[in-house]
RNA sequence: GGUGGAGUGGCCGAGAGGCGAGGCAACGGACUGCAAAUCCGUGUACACGGGUUCAAAUCCCGUCUCCACCUCCA
């Protein structure tokens, strides 16, 4: 049996309230259109291996969804794959390969480590460079309206004015005249310096492959223009939620805006974005080399861990990244898991299987307070213990009761394991489960002779085998370790 | 220089004027051959200095420290 989402929604349809860092508030979340939910999300540029930092964003947002989805929107996501851009051209050419090779080796990486970490693949997940078409249109109706030029020096270039719009800044909150000259002195053939590019000309040191034909000559698209194109094409001239990491909030959200509206676009309605992933208190970034790989944490820790203990704080805060923190939540999942199989067990024995796809009144406040997973988590884990308790008591209709809430809740955070036993369909565990049980019964024969020696030593034995043992009032039972 | 965030018990991490979120760890107890798991119990935490208030971790003033954005960055 699996949990299905999206059916019960009995609740109020505007409780949501989402922070927006567009006005710095949080404010009742409605959607454009009633019943529907339209988020667009900045994706990767795939020019190295994902870490921490960069899935936290995913998670985050695949949060937010499940959540929608289980109140009963249907929800519609796009996340954009940057393949093309200087990094990539740089890489690529210092490794000796095609610039699309490298982009598409990285991409395949971000995708193993979404699916390792349970996020659900975004509805369309667009590639900068199918869109090239979409962009020159998007640029040419800014040259129209005087937002937009080619640039004097014969580059080929086209920039955005930034004098030409007065709001720009609007949304990081910053007055153009504050902003810190760049310390690229190089203005290229900018009339100011906070103009940034929208096409950048082909360069002779590029690869021609990395440039397409336009009405400015052959060149590429600008990091910005990319995700203004592709978040029209797929969610129209105005959408619910734009989100991304809190670094992209200025320059590239900032500029996104900009230039959106200057084509005359609304453009996004909430603008959310998620804290970092700090090690030792920094900024997990690329530059910084401090950068935990998915890959190699994945191999370390469950999976579900990464999740859980990237969802333990909230997500404007920032998540310190320690082995004790993935430890911690090593624990954490532990004690859920624990009582699931042992609920799932006694469940299935007495025929208590009522399940509704429901969850506790406060996790639902605490989600829909600017997704509160903190206070989500909290509840939880007093649902946990509240069907340890009725385990305890005998309470099977307490046990089912609590046991369905969790499921419910892990359902909405992502968290359900590929081993949960509500999932299990033919597999090897019937086998096993025999071969562990004739061992069981040799070790509770000895046990009954009071011979622990031997009891104790079909015990490590297992254990060895990473099985771990654990004797109930209902006789031994057996789980596999983490 | 501009803008924003943060400092909470052994640790992680919520909260944002008045009942000690939650977890991890630790200790005591119950259960157990032992262990594990589970349950019960144990903590007088809010960077510092002032102030407002019947009441401040939460509001105000000041100080210190840290982080981030303004340049590629989830």
């Amino acid at each position: 049996m699996r949990v299905s989402r999206g059916v019960g929604s009995r609740l109020p349809p505007v409780s949501l309230q989402l922070y927006d860092s567009a006005t710095r508030a949080v404010r009742p979340f409605e959607p454009l259109v009633p019943g529907q939910v339209s988020i667009y999300h900045c994706g990767l540029t795939v020019q190295a291996s994902p870490h921490l930092g960069h899935i936290r964003k995913e998670v985050v947002f695949d949060v937010l969804r499940r959540w929608l989805s289980f109140r009963g929107y249907e929800v519609t996501v796009v996340a954009n794959v940057t393949d093309i851009d200087d990094k990539i051209l740089e890489k690529s050419a210092e490794a000796g390969v095609p610039w699309y090779a490298h982009a598409y080796r990285f991409e395949r990486e971000l995708h193993e480590a979404y699916a390792a970490l349970g996020c659900e693949p975004p509805t369309y997940e667009p590639r900068a460079t199918g869109h090239i078409p979409e962009m020159i249109e998007l640029i040419e109706t800014l040259i129209e309206r005087g937002h937009a030029y080619v640039a004097a020096d014969g580059s080929g270039d086209v920039y955005f004015d930034v004098r030409s719009w007065p709001a720009y800044g609007s949304l990081s909150h910053q007055r153009v005249d504050d902003m810190e000259a760049a310390p690229d002195a190089d203005p290229r053939g900018k009339r100011d310096p906070r103009d940034f590019a929208l096409w950048k000309g082909h360069k002779p040191t590029e690869p021609l492959t990395a440039s397409w034909p336009s009405p400015w000559g052959r060149g590429r698209p600008g990091w910005h223009i990319e995700c203004s194109a592709m978040a029209g094409k797929y969610l129209g001239d105005e959408f619910d939620i734009h989100g991304g990491g809190l670094d992209l909030r200025f320059p590239h959200h900032e500029n996104e805006l900009a230039q959106s509206r200057a084509a005359g676009r609304p453009f996004a309605r909430f603008w959310m974005h998620n804290g970092w992933v700090t090690a030792a208190g920094e900024k997990m970034s690329k530059s910084l080399g401090n950068g935990a790989l998915v890959s190699e944490v994945v191999k370390r820790y469950p999976a579900r861990a990464v999740r859980l203990y990237l969802l333990a704080p909230h997500y404007r805060s920032s998540v310190e990244f320690s082995d004790t923190s993935l430890d911690e939540a090593t624990a954490q999942l532990a004690r859920i898991d624990g009582f699931v199989q042992r609920a799932v067990k006694i469940v299935s024995q007495t025929g208590w299987f009522a399940y509704a796809p429901e969850v506790p009144a406060e996790f639902a406040a605490a989600m829909d307070d600017d997704l509160g997973t903190p206070g989500a988590m909290a509840v939880l884990f007093n649902t946990v213990k509240q069907g340890n308790v009725a385990i305890e008591a005998g309470d099977t209709e307490g046990v089912a009761a609590a046991l369905a809430a969790v499921m419910s809740m892990l359902s909405v955070l992502g968290l359900i394991s590929d081993a949960d036993p509500y999932a299990g369909d033919g597999n090897l565990r019937p086998v096993v489960d025999g071969l562990v049980q004739a061992m069981l019964t040799q070790r509770q024969e000895a046990r009954a002779r009071k011979d622990w020696a031997a009891a104790d030593t079909i015990r490590d034995q297992l254990s060895e085998l990473g099985l771990k043992i654990t004797d109930t009032p209902n006789g031994p039972e057996w789980a596999l370790e983490d």
